[in-house]
DNA sequence: GGCTACATATAGACAGCCTATGTATTCAAG
DNA sequence: CTTGAATACATAGGCTGTCTATATGTAGCC
């Protein structure tokens, strides 16, 4: 499953990982892809962009470890991030009631 | 509703909404502002150039035609754009359930 | 020494939305 | 008789978030 068919909704879902514990970028991969059984691997080129700009617009803030001689930066979620969740979170019963009505198969063919 | 939240699924919903019967762009654009409450309201420089490229891949075919003084151009689902309706219809059930359910509150709070 | 897993990051390409604008017809209101 | 709204199609150029490819470095195993 490409990450293109879920964009505009990756913020959301990083997000929501984080809400569940701070957790760094490889880690939140490995959240994102154990809970959706697989199906959701995400490239480290989509990742890490996304996750900086999450910080820059103020959803998430980070912070170095060095956690077995390797440095890792572990992201945890604003008071805004939280807000922001919730709206995307509203936002998505929204998209996902309009197209499954639209997509869901009319015809008894 | 911007059809950007819809980014990749639009050209499942058009595909969805000819297969029910032939119309044209405005056309298109009336059933999907219907059958989603109104939520779903296309600008016509989103829809227009989004049939012309299924149109070009093979999964709509379209015809001229004039009604009452205005010429349409009526679009219908070919033997292919049938079962591109099928796949898009599928890959929503897999993003339907990954994003509904790493995005679903998990917190009681 | 080489492979895999862990860990973060950037560069440049590309697709599909966006806004703004253009053309043309019909019909009702003023 | 002109102005505006609804009908109808289309393009231009911009923006954003994906994409692939590449880079760097550590740890641990064979």
């Amino acid at each position: 499953m490409k990450a293109d068919t879920v964009r505009g909704h990756l913020d959301g879902m990083i997000l929501a990982v984080v809400q569940d514990e701070p957790l760094h970028g490889y880690g939140i991969a490995e959240a994102l892809r154990a809970q959706s059984d697989g199906a959701l691997d995400l490239p480290t080129g989509t990742l890490y962009p996304a996750l900086r700009r999450l910080e820059r617009l103020g959803y998430l803030r980070s912070s170095w470890s060095t956690v077995d001689g390797r440095k890792r930066r572990t992201y945890e979620l604003t008071r805004s991030g939280q807000a922001e969740l919730s709206a995307r979170q509203e936002d998505w019963q929204e998209v996902s009631r309009v197209i499954g009505t639209i997509l869901r198969t009319r015809t008894a063919t």
